[in-house]
DNA sequence: TTGACTTAGTTTCAAATGAAATCAAATGTA
DNA sequence: TACATTTGATTTCATTTGAAACTAAGTCAA
């Protein structure tokens, strides 16, 4: 007879574990210039001087192109990113941070650096390394192999 | 000079891992039943004989209270759970699966622990107890820790 | 070329979410 | 006892989300 305890089941930890961590990250921004999730991922992805297609983005932070869609009209009427044609592809355009986003962009990188500094300084260096490894064994996984 | 790149960035891969566990585990009962995650989440804390109240629920499941409120409402119409009286709480009802919410559940509860089985089988038994303990003692902690 | 197909990005629409307001019963206190 | 406060649960409302449809540009094969 199979028993399934919520206290037990290994997906219940993972949403309580990942709720912690991405609860704590996003109060900085969110809090400090009312970004969102999306938004300050699209920043990240673009950093200082990177210069990247919206596809790009999607690509590179595997977040939905909707989502990331918004996202940057969000941060076009903010002004905290440009875009200029794609000379490569006329229906893409070539997006990068302007410098208020980029003062926004030097404000925050080192806040979200101690965030995770603070949420890793709960374990040791081993620890970290180990659960880094763990988490990605199982993330590069092809996701088929799950289904029953 | 700090620097964040997002594919270094802990909370990056946390969201990552957490997507990884939770669309194999959503997948099955939202394909085989269409219960949505806090209609599934509700049912596993009632389970084939627990008796609580909306507020219980909410407690054990670390979930919003609206959310287990519509949960409720919906398991209510499809006749999935029966509520009574709270003798001890006029406010509160005593909620608990029906034996077509039982049957359901029974259903899917080995399925749920095989997909458990699937994901945690590409580690050893030595690292799911290593990545248990580790996700909790983060998990556990203070929130307010992690402010900066 | 041209017509079929693919790809980049946006818009639409319906569903999910949660903070705040509300309702109703319980409890505490004068 | 009455009145204020607290608590369990639901409703309202505004926001967030993503699948599917759509638009516009690019590619490819005949």
């Amino acid at each position: 007879m199979s028993l399934l305890v919520l206290e037990d089941f290994f997906p219940f930890h993972t949403r309580i574990f990942y709720r912690q961590v991405s609860s704590a990250v996003t109060r900085v921004y969110e809090t400090r210039y009312g970004l969102k999730p999306y938004e300050w991922r699209t920043m990240v992805i673009l950093g200082p001087d990177g210069e990247f297609t919206a596809n790009e983005i999607v690509t590179k932070s595997s977040m939905d192109k909707v989502s990331v869609s918004r996202a940057i009209t969000a941060l076009k009427a903010r002004k905290w990113i440009l875009s200029k044609a794609n000379k490569a592809d006329g229906r893409s355009r070539l997006l990068r941070l302007s410098s208020a986003g980029k003062a926004v962009y030097d404000d925050l990188a080192p806040l979200m650096l101690e965030v995770e500094r603070k949420l890793l300084s709960v374990y040791s260096e081993e620890e970290v390394a180990e659960l880094r490894r763990l988490m990605a064994k199982l993330a590069n996984q092809d996701s088929a192999k799950f289904i029953v």
